[in-house]
DNA sequence: GTCTATAATTCGATAGAC
DNA sequence: GTCTATCGAATTATAGAC
């Protein structure tokens, strides 16, 4: 492995177990076995790193999004694709997508804000596609924030639980399984 | 207001403005209107007033769900009561019940090891509830772990969202949402 | 209880040789 | 690209006067 993809990685982890705040330049170095001023010489910065893995991940999420937004599918069709393309997303970068709950209070102005606009524009879409559901008739009518962070929350974590090598689901049965709970809850 | 007690305050809203490790000793001096080291004269360490925050509210959950557990209430009754725990502590302490979820990676030393032990009796706990309902036939035939996991990531990050003041529902709708969220999904 | 002064350490980042 | 050396700033915590 390159040493460069080999810094990437080795930050990512570091992040995740300690948080970004916790971690030093040093830290980062002796993970790829190198000094800390040598690292300086793939990145700028320490925040350059956050910056990197929080946008990189948002992107997805909020690309993943407009195009289900955009699409023909039904409201329902539709949250079943946000429930597929979070567990996509979380399965492929289990860390990133935890930093991105966790570690985005660390970014500087003006990207703090910037990422917050970004989150608020993802929930926001999510929420229509909740009313567009409610107004219809496709889903029950019950309170429009409630539904929409209840239904977000239950996916939004998947990262601190669900690991498909340890879980008795796969990714596909987990969809299935997730899809279920979101459309009829835990009674028969 | 006691000094001691505007310490406690502003030290928990700098906590959840900033994190632990981005919150300075002089940065809670500065919002009480003392020196730094005048803080010491109320606190022997940062760490422990990370330590009291984190214990205090994941002991409130402990016994709450340890008398649910011990109680004669059915599953489905026992899931509504973990609901109503969950929103009576997260409404009445915010705050503290964020730090639960993002700062506990900053405790050190045997409390982190500690708390994660907790934390994972209080899921065990849950868990439990989750596989006698499904066992008795009160709840459908589902993945235990996708099941637990799904209905506790919903009500764990009440936190992020709600605010009684600012939603327009107030705690008691809340709870009747989102237990018909839980129970019964967002289909009619 | 509150202050000034400061110890002791750590951190992000840079300079410049090789 | 990697190193040694180091700067300058910030941080937790303590000592001791009042």
């Amino acid at each position: 492995m390159k040493t460069s993809e080999k810094l990437i990685l080795e930050t990512l982890k570091l992040f995740h177990e300690r948080g970004f705040k916790a971690t030093t330049m040093r830290d980062i170095a002796e993970r790829v076995g190198i000094e800390a001023a040598t690292v300086y010489n793939y990145v700028n910065s320490k925040q350059y790193l956050l910056d990197q893995f929080l946008f990189g991940m948002a992107e997805r999420f909020y690309q993943g999004i407009i195009h289900i937004e955009q699409s023909t599918y039904s409201p329902i069709e539709k949250i079943k694709a946000v429930v597929s393309l979070n567990i996509r997303l979380t399965v492929e970068n289990p860390y990133k997508v935890g930093l991105l709950v966790s570690e985005w209070k660390h970014l500087q102005e003006p990207r703090r804000s910037e990422f917050l606009e970004n989150r608020k524009a993802y929930e926001g879409k999510f929420r229509g596609i909740i009313k567009a559901g409610i107004e219809s008739g496709d889903l029950r009518r019950m309170d429009l924030e409630v539904a929409t962070f209840s239904v977000l929350s239950s996916i939004r974590w998947l990262f601190s639980w669900y690991t498909p090598e340890k879980s008795s689901v796969n990714p596909i049965e987990l969809e299935k399984q997730m899809t279920d709970f979101i459309l009829h809850g835990v009674t028969p």
